[in-house]
RNA sequence: GCCCCAAUGGCGGAAUCGGUAGACGCGGCAGACUCAAAAUCUGUUGCCUUCGGGCGUGCCUGUUCGAGUCAGGCUUGGGGCACCA
């Protein structure tokens, strides 16, 4: 009887049912089975899946299957990234509520994303925007507080005047805001910030233990951090302009070997000495305006010439008082790194150069390059940075670069004017949001007591909902009533903060949530949290390589320091996944169409595309789906036809995970046609092949031998290929499988091959499910269970069938391939040697020359050297 | 400018250790079934060739019996950081 064709959306909406009414994918704390602990970064809940989800979460739910049939005792959770500017925008454009138009959204992304059949926990949902969970948000805030991991200080922030926020520098992206793309502005205000600072050496060591991180991301949250190791040192300073309050200045420098070629000192212009000296220099004054008015895009900064202002003061070399260096203002150094102030080398800085051959500023070299004479050495217009012996620096000379940093160090120690000093790049995290829609911050200001933590008993401050969009800047600060209390410690009149958080503090702590998503008593159950974290597996987006992912670590360490958790670490292994990308097309106009308004023809050379009704269409290169370059494939539309399971399946073939797949329609259609052919070759086994439990034949025919050899090779190779998260290659061993099917289905076998037909059936449908499983569980009830697939073991392969009696070995004449030889597995390499030599083929190639050398690696191949 | 990664047929990509390059998919070609189409199945598919063979993993050197894989030097593409002292 012919097999009816599989009918995907239909079986996949039973099989759904059966998973939620059975609640099989409800996880709880069992200490007996070891836990595995995978996530997928959470989506922000902007309404619709696309394409991009559809992979991110199909990877997870591959992994989570997978290890869950492995006895694994499996989490696997999903929430909302709920609060951001999205949902003010709606509002301020729609006059929806922000809460409303959320909610409205989490539920169309949760009904989409259950119809892919991924195996979640949906108990565990939560959103950030839920009450409940950024009540213990605010704790964690108290609690940093309390700790002194929070801390309220004006500063210089970068201003969005588009989305009228600040960003952390982490979101300003070449000079320009995140998520507005507008120019980024600097303001001065009173910001709160987290002290991650503090965590700075132990962010950077961490890095080290988490080696199932991409090593590219490690890299980058290094540089990010940017340990430098140098010296802090102080110039006693001289000059009749010279303010009370500034006699010395203090330096910081990663070349204190370079002492003795220093020409002149620098310091920023928002430097307290310039300030001061600007009361008095209008000229100076004037400067320090000018800088500030340069802006922060990379085109002027690539651009902006190396500018100074002499401030007429002289600063006493720390070894040579005799040595007066000229101070200046300069535009190009930093208040925010290190003190603010720099000696200047323009030997061995190229910066430091510019600025001094601007000025005619001396230029001393004082590192000698390998096999230089250090008389003869000159630097003219470019610095030298490279390694040599000192010269022209008294004590110093002839010592390696590293020997004169320690000794420079040594002798400041010493004379008490300066120290050895590590530098980060990394600053503090300024948290405070001038927006609505974000967890708001649990402090009160009272004009008497100062800032007052609201009482535990209060939380959570919540959020109001009757408020007013039609004004620009920040409701909460509008709103007529909700910011005005009375102070818990004196109960006179005090006012909230009206600054919400920024929402990556929302994501830095919601997987450890998914551990105890009902606590209310405390932010979580540290119990949980022992059981479950680490997280396993945490799969995501390389875009949040350093933003989300550091957040997140020194979020798990300020949490385990103030007691609620026992680890340092998140994410024990982390994979970025690359994005699903399409062809872009554009009609005669320039105007971007649609896929699904484009007719495809012909091949190579001669593909083209045409519109509908026959107009030319140019194909632009493939890029990552988005609705303003058309170029999207619709997720349910897709499934509707084809079910979730041919999407799972084409997103993850062809392309390895971390790299971006090509969407084509072929390719669809091939996942399709794939899905049909596993449906025949089940149902063509089930009816041929052996039923459930029956006993292993004692003798296996040729047929059924090659049968089971294909079945458990194909299930040792899907299974390794799983373990690296190589599921392109698990894919393509589950096609290489398929195809040993037919010559078993063909003929008519014994009760052996029988047995090796329903084995491999079975296989065939363990390997398929964890990206298939709503097929999965259909071939299973096929092959005669009443069980949920989803709860059965993977199956064990047996290494004997791994190994064939007799392997084919290259034969090579001088390195180059000229035969093979089948021969026993096991002969002995003098077998083989003789074997070898026996060839016709390698007799020809030799040409009559004498064997120098026979190479003999068995199993592998033969390399005759003549 | 500094740092990192990649480059394999017409296309996406395979190739634990240095050991038969091109698994698997897409596309192409040929055939079977069919009145025909769809669907399905079978075979074939790196390039050149005087049919002996020759050449092939971005380019050039090197190490080795043997290099896609290791080393040195380039080229091109992608990514990260960027006035960080």
């Amino acid at each position: 009887m012919a097999a009816e064709r599989y009918n995907a959306p239909d079986r996949e909406r039973h099989w759904q049912s059966v998973w939620r009414e059975q609640k099989t994918f409800k996880t709880r704390r069992d200490p007996a089975k070891p836990k595995y602990y995978v996530l997928e970064m959470f989506p922000y809940p902007s309404g619709r899946v696309h394409m991009g989800h559809v992979r991110n979460y199909t990877m997870g739910d591959v992994v989570a299957r997978y290890k869950r049939a492995r006895g694994f005792n499996v989490l696997h959770p999903m929430g909302w990234d709920a609060f951001g500017l999205p949902a003010e925008n709606a509002a301020i454009e729609r006059g929806v509520s922000p809460k409303g138009w959320t909610y409205d959204n989490i539920a169309a992304m949760r009904a989409q994303l259950q119809s892919l059949g991924l195996s979640l926990d949906w108990s565990r949902e939560l959103a950030t925007c839920d009450e409940s969970y950024y009540k213990q948000q605010q704790r964690l805030f108290l609690d940093f507080y309390e700790k002194g991991l929070v801390y309220r200080k004006k500063s210089r922030v970068n201003w969005d005047p588009v989305d009228n926020t600040v960003l952390a520098n982490e979101q300003v992206i070449d000079g320009r805001g995140w998520r507005s793309g507008a120019l980024v502005e600097q303001r001065d205000l009173e910001q709160w910030f987290f002290r991650i600072t503090d965590y700075a050496e132990d962010l950077l060591a961490g890095l080290d233990t988490l080696n199932r991180w991409p090593e590219k991301v490690r890299l980058m949250q290094r540089n990010w951090i940017g340990k430098s190791e140098g010296a802090r040192l102080r110039f006693r300073l001289e000059g009749e302009a010279l303010p009370k309050a500034h006699t010395e200045l203090e330096i910081y420098t990663t070349r204190p070997d370079t002492i003795f070629g220093a020409s002149f000192l620098a310091i920023s212009p928002q430097h307290p000495l310039a300030a001061a000296l600007a009361k008095k220099n209008k000229g100076l004054r004037e400067f320090i305006a000018e800088c500030a008015r340069m802006g922060v895009s990379q085109e002027e900064i690539d651009t902006a010439e190396k500018r100074g202002f002499d401030t007429g003061l002289k600063a006493a070399h720390p070894f040579r008082a005799q040595t007066k260096l000229p101070v200046y203002v300069a535009n190009f150094i930093l208040m925010e790194y290190g003190t603010g102030a720099i000696f200047g080398c323009p030997a061995h800085d190229q910066r430091d150069l510019d600025f001094a051959n601007k000025y005619k500023l001396k230029v001393k070299p004082v590192v000698i390059p390998e096999g230089e004479d250090a008389k003869a050495f000159k630097v003219k217009t470019e610095a030298y940075t490279g390694d040599g012996r000192l010269a022209n620096s008294s004590f110093l000379d002839g010592m390696s670069v590293e020997a004169a940093k320690a000794e420079v160090i040594r002798r400041l120690e010493a004379k008490g004017v300066g120290k050895r000093e590590t530098n980060y790049r990394l600053r503090d995290w300024g948290v405070s949001r001038q927006r609505y829609w974000g967890c708001p911050i649990p402090i009160i200001r009272c004009p008497a007591c100062g800032v007052v933590p609201t009482p535990d008993a209060d939380l959570p401050v919540r959020l109001p909902e009757d408020v007013d969009f039609s004004a620009p800047g920040n409701p909460l600060d509008r709103h007529p009533t909700w910011k005005h209390v009375k102070c818990p410690q004196c109960g006179g009149a005090a006012q909230r903060e009206t600054d919400t958080l920024d929402t990556f503090v929302d994501s830095s702590w919601y997987f450890a949530r998914f551990c105890s998503p009902e606590e209310d008593a405390r932010p979580v159950d540290p119990e949980a949290c022992d059981y479950w974290l680490p997280v396993d597996q945490y799969i995501g987006g390389i875009e949040h390589a350093i933003l989300h992912l550091l957040y997140s670590r020194f979020f798990t360490r300020a949490m385990r320091d103030c007691g609620h958790l026992n680890l340092a670490e998140p994410f024990a292994g982390l994979f970025t996944q690359g994005m699903v990308i399409h062809e872009t097309y554009r009609d005669g106009a320039g105007k971007w169409v649609s896929p699904d308004d484009v007719r495809i023809e012909g091949d190579g050379p001669t593909r083209r595309a045409l519109t509908l009704d026959g107009r030319p269409v140019e194909i632009g290169p493939a890029e990552k789906m988005s609705k303003s370059k058309k170029n999207v494939v619709d997720p349910d539309a897709f499934k509707a036809h084809y079910g979730a399971d041919t999407a799972r399946w084409f997103v993850l073939s062809d392309s390895p995970p971390e790299r971006d797949v090509l969407w084509t329609d072929d390719g669809a259609q091939g996942a399709w046609r794939f899905i049909q052919r596993v449906w025949r070759i089940v149902d063509d086994a089930a009816e041929k092949g052996a039923k459930p439990g029956a006993p292993k034949p004692a003798e296996f025919s040729a047929e059924a031998m090659e049968l089971r050899r294909a079945a458990h090779r194909a299930l040792d190779k899907v299974s390794r290929a799983l373990d690296s998260l190589g599921f392109n290659r698990a894919i393509a061993a589950a096609y290489e499988f398929a195809n040993a099917f037919s010559p078993a289905l063909q003929g008519k076998g014994d009760a052996s091959l029988a047995f090796a037909l329903r084995e491999a059936a079975e296989f065939l449908t363990h390997i398929i499910n964890p990206f298939m499983p709503h097929l999965g569980e259909e071939c299973w009830s096929r092959l005669g269970y009443n069980t949920l697939l989803a709860n059965a073991p993977w199956p064990e392969a047996d290494q004997a069938l791994l190994v064939d009696d007799t392997v084919t070995m290259a034969v090579q004449v001088n390195g180059k391939r000229r035969d093979e030889l089948i021969i026993a597995r096991d002969a002995t390499k003098a077998a083989i040697e003789a074997e070898a030599l026996k060839l016709a083929s390698v007799a020809k190639a030799i040409e009559g020359r004498p064997v120098k050398k026979v190479i003999v690696v068995p199993q592998r191949i033969v390399n005759v050297v003549a």
